[in-house]
RNA sequence: GCGCGUGUAGCUCAGAGGAUAGAGUACUUCACUCCGAAUGAAGGGGCCGCGGGUUCAAUUCCCGCCACGCGCACCA
């Protein structure tokens, strides 16, 4: 695809500016309001080295760059150089490129032979997965999907939460009132439920704070009856998080949890004393972090267990000896913002300075609206919404939807599964990670305006169109025949509007409407959006892009007929259409959504 | 108290030095004998939390304040 930017670069470029391509091309800016034009280079900082005013400078390269014939216009605007591209160049090579590519447009090689790890998810056994939980795991679904679109190698990790004092009370819990067979039917409520009557009754009764401990004591040191229990918990458990994980279609490389590093611990408590880090306080060991505002990081208790700091070391140090990562990925709500900045903190003071590449990608809080108050969830007290409840929810209001509006030829099982679940999914990659947000069922089940499922209706849209065109239609602009290769440089076939390659019947000077317009320079984006959402670890960018690019197509298909009878304007505007239906597939399943045929 | 984060339309949120600050939603209308109305169009709605500073230019960057959220040693 043409880098466009590049060429008015080069277009700009004059010694006399004393200024590189480079720094050109990184001047360019797009003006907010499409009518000024396509490209847009501001002239104000030019004024002082140059001498002269910023409008009179705009002006000369204005009329400088008009000598070329890729634009439709160069204007001088308050200082401002516009450009407008010749916009049947453009439309023919955005259109070009996407049918070629397919189901690889918006991938790139950026990181070929690089490692990233991405850990996300990370619920702890024996709790429920509530909707407290869909951030982790669908933020880093999505990373990992924007990572791979990138080029990069990845690994998926489920860094499970299967160790600590909670199974001593889990444990506790269960011998006391724990049931066998309702711990069958349904192990994570039965398990959720012995959890919070075991806080309830150590509120009266605190020796049972001391069994607990005890427990988890004779658990580490591998006594049998403990660990047998331990393990038939985090089985259990882990096959109900499998059903929620195949119901968002997700899917991980690795399941080793903390329980995996524990007996990897001690080589980093002697390293850390070797290096003279490791100081006691008031009967723990820690490392004093005061001088960088850190506080103290906790290696361990002064009951000598272990706490999740060194877990975390022993973690990251064994990722990095296994896999050599480029970078690693912690996919963490922001509470714990403070406990990632000191284990960075230790790692480099351990000299591992690779702890640079690790790094965490903090979200806000779910809470629950109770009322007119807003608590955040609390497993212990039993208030949670499960995610496997919302998602339930809903795929059986879609599939009440999709029969009100008696959807034909589909599986409306199949469909409202991809439609609901899609709109769940699609609600939280919307906004910034870093805003909290107030769970609320109403929103989660609108499916109008900026949703999922307007996203997947255009989608199924477009594809209704194509499929209402005759079959010449679609031969003629599908396949890699739809290729000439490199865009034209000079005017000469682009004037004209017959484009080599194409065929005689295909013209894009048919796209040269606004909204068709709109449409292909919002697809001509997609890779640099993909690529600019995994590098600030932002799926919300592809997302709102994505939102823009739907809004673009419905506009296009209200303002424009687009199977009329001319042949050639015909097969021209379905190639865009075809275009917009194949980016916005891609870019669903980015998102780690699927794109229907029909809904 | 200290640290981190967030404050933009009634509500939910985009925009991160530049041109007249944008969407969705809600509200009031309009458009299906026409490629899918889960759609599109029109309208009203704003001290961009407050006060300073830097700059040719600040909603955006810096400092102070206010409000809210989160965190601050034996949970993770």
């Amino acid at each position: 695809m043409t880098d466009f930017k590049e060429l008015i670069a080069n277009e700009i470029y004059d010694e006399a500016l004393g200024l590189e391509i480079e720094e050109i091309k990184s001047m360019i800016e797009r003006p907010a309001d499409e009518a000024m034009g396509d490209y847009a280079f501001p002239c104000f900082r030019l004024a002082k080295a140059l001498r002269k005013a910023p409008q009179q400078i705009a002006e000369d390269i204005a009329e400088a760059a008009y000598k070329s014939d890729i634009f439709e216009k160069v204007e001088n605007v308050n200082a401002y150089v516009n450009f407008f591209i010749d916009r049947a160049v453009f439309a023919g090579d955005v259109v070009r490129e996407i049918s070629d590519k397919g189901s690889q447009y918006g991938r790139s090689d950026l990181g070929k032979d690089k490692m990233v790890l991405v850990e996300y998810s990370s619920p702890n056994i024996a709790k429920p997965f509530h909707i407290g939980h869909i951030r982790s795991t669908v933020i880093g679904n999505a990373l990992y999907k924007l990572y791979d679109a990138c080029g990069y190698d990845t690994l998926r990790i489920n860094y499970l939460g299967d160790y600590g004092t909670q199974f001593g009370k889990m444990i506790v819990a269960y011998r006391k009132w724990g049931c066998e067979e309702e711990l069958a039917n349904e192990p994570i409520k039965a398990l959720l439920g012995y959890y919070t009557r075991f806080h309830k009754e150590a509120e009266k009764d605190p020796s049972l704070e001391d069994e607990a401990r005890e427990t988890v004591a004779r658990l580490e040191r591998g006594a049998e009856e403990e660990t047998e229990l331990w393990k038939k918990f985090r089985e259990l458990s882990l096959s109900e998080f499998n059903r929620v994980y195949a119901m968002l279609g997700i899917e991980f490389d690795s399941y080793k949890g903390e329980s995996f590093y524990s007996d990897k611990m001690p080589r980093f408590l002697q390293e850390l004393k070797d290096k003279g880090l490791l100081i006691e306080s008031q009967g723990a060991q820690i490392v004093d972090l005061e001088d960088c505002g850190l506080g103290a990081a906790m290696i361990t208790k002064s009951d000598g267990s272990s706490l999740y700091v060194t877990r975390d070391i022993a973690a990251a140090v064994y990722r990095k000896e296994t896999y050599d990562f480029y970078k690693s990925i912690y996919v963490v709500a922001s509470q714990q913002n403070l406990h990632f900045r000191q284990w960075k903190k230790v790692l480099e003071l351990m000299g591992y300075e690779w702890e640079k590449d690790c790094i965490h990608v903090p979200f806000g809080l779910v809470s629950l609206s109770d009322g007119d108050d807003i608590k955040t969830m609390s497993t212990r007290e039993g208030k949670v919404v499960f995610l496997e409840d919302v998602l339930n929810t809903a795929v059986s209001k879609t599939a009440d939807i999709m029969r009100e509006k008696k959807v034909e030829g589909v599986d409306i099982d199949e469909v409202s599964r991809e439609v609901g679940i899609g709109a769940v999914i699609f609600q939280e990659l919307s906004n910034n990670r870093i805003k909290d947000y107030v769970f609320s069922w109403d929103k989660v089940l609108n499916f109008d305006g900026e949703t999922g499922p307007y996203v997947q209706y255009t989608h199924a849209r477009a594809s209704s169109v194509l499929r209402n065109a005759d079959e010449a239609d679609i031969s003629a602009i599908s396949g890699s025949g739809l290729s000439s290769g490199s865009i034209p440089n000079s005017a000469s076939d682009s004037d004209s509007g017959s484009q080599a390659g194409f065929g005689a019947n295909i013209d894009f000077s048919y796209l040269k409407g606004d909204s068709a317009y709109t449409l292909a320079k919002l697809l001509y984006r997609v890779p640099e959006v993909v690529v600019e959402a995994a590098e600030k670890y932002e799926p919300s960018m592809l997302t709102r892009h994505l939102v823009d690019i739907a809004q673009a197509f419905n506009k296009f298909y209200h303002d424009e007929h687009i199977l009329v009878d001319d042949e050639k304007e015909r097969r021209t505007k379905l190639a865009l259409v075809a275009a917009a239906r194949t980016v916005i597939a891609n870019c669903l399943g980015l998102l780690g959504i699927s794109a229907p045929e029909r809904m």
